[in-house]
DNA sequence: CACGTCACCTGCGTGC
DNA sequence: TGCACGCAGGTGACGT
């Protein structure tokens, strides 16, 4: 999916405008619902979502982990865009004035009173959406952001000495952290120069340090260069350009110019 | 608690 | 060309 970077490209992109939709979605109140795959919708049943939602104006777009946050007029909307999900904004209808058809994959809309759509695609329908009162109810067990400043190098010491367990897998764990994913948890690992199969309470100070700092500049130029577009999800950033270890198996490191190893860790393709 | 496995889905590349 | 298989940015429910 989408890890962080990649989420707050979209959140910018649907709240500042870019490209070809200068436009916000920020004020824009919700006059329909169009749920094209229940399951997309974790929570509430489809009929009560559409009433509830209708009516709801768009008051900010932030970003919390892996999810997107639409606060509304008195509820909030939570996307997990998972695997394969994007957003995208456009004007509902053509030049003639018929609506327009929608698109392969297309999973939800949200039409605006000024004829634009809200649109969540998803070709692996691993995607999904919640309306709630309290945001807390979903977002309620994550980790801390990666940038809080209050995930001193201290405390980030403290948080890997808490259990034992191989180093990949906790960091992609949102409880512990939230927003890092398969790609950029291989990229700081490399960075940082530690072995995805470390155990965490055996990590030194200064290598946690190190850690902790590799990830924040793996997820900052992740931001900078908005994101990394892969395969067929394109969504214009060009991180993908700049991996250092993540699918360039067989390709010398760019530090030292060993081979790239691939290896699998917790079923997902690690890169060292 | 830590870890492995499977499930949820569609589509693309590879090799036979 | 057809087809099987492996692989993919994520997560959650199990079983051991």
């Amino acid at each position: 999916m989408p890890e962080l970077p990649e989420v707050e490209t979209i959140a910018r992109v649907l709240r500042d405008g870019s490209g070809d939709y200068q436009t916000s979605i920020i004020g824009c109140q919700v006059n329909q619902a169009v749920l094209l795959w229940a399951r997309t919708l974790a929570t509430p049943a489809p009929g009560i979502f559409e009433k509830l939602i209708i009516g709801q104006t768009i008051q900010s777009l932030s970003r919390r982990g892996k999810f997107l946050v639409f606060l509304l007029s008195d509820l909030t909307l939570l996307i997990h865009l998972r695997m394969s999900g994007d957003m995208r904004v456009e004007n509902g209808h053509d030049e003639a004035g018929n609506p327009k058809p929608f698109e392969k994959h297309d999973r939800l809309a949200l039409e605006f009173n000024n004829g634009q759509r809200l649109v969540f695609n998803d070709t692996r329908k691993f995607g999904r959406a919640w309306l709630v009162k309290d945001p807390a109810e979903v977002l309620g067990w994550l980790g801390p952001e990666p940038f809080d400043e209050l995930l001193t190098t201290d405390a980030f010491f403290e948080m890997l000495h808490r259990r034992s367990r191989q180093l990949k897998p906790l960091l992609m764990d949102q409880h512990f952290i939230a927003g890092l994913g398969n790609i950029y948890t291989d990229e700081a690992l490399h960075l940082a120069k530690l072995h995805p199969l470390a155990l965490t309470d055996q990590i030194t100070k200064e290598a946690s340090t190190r850690l902790l700092s590799a990830i924040r500049e793996v997820l900052g130029e992740g931001i900078r260069r908005n994101g990394a577009s892969i395969d067929w999800v394109y969504r214009g950033g060009d991180f993908q350009n700049h991996f250092s270890v993540y699918g360039r198996a067989g390709s010398p490191c760019p530090i030292c110019g060993t081979p790239i190893e691939r290896l699998v860790v917790g079923q997902r393709g690690t890169h060292i």
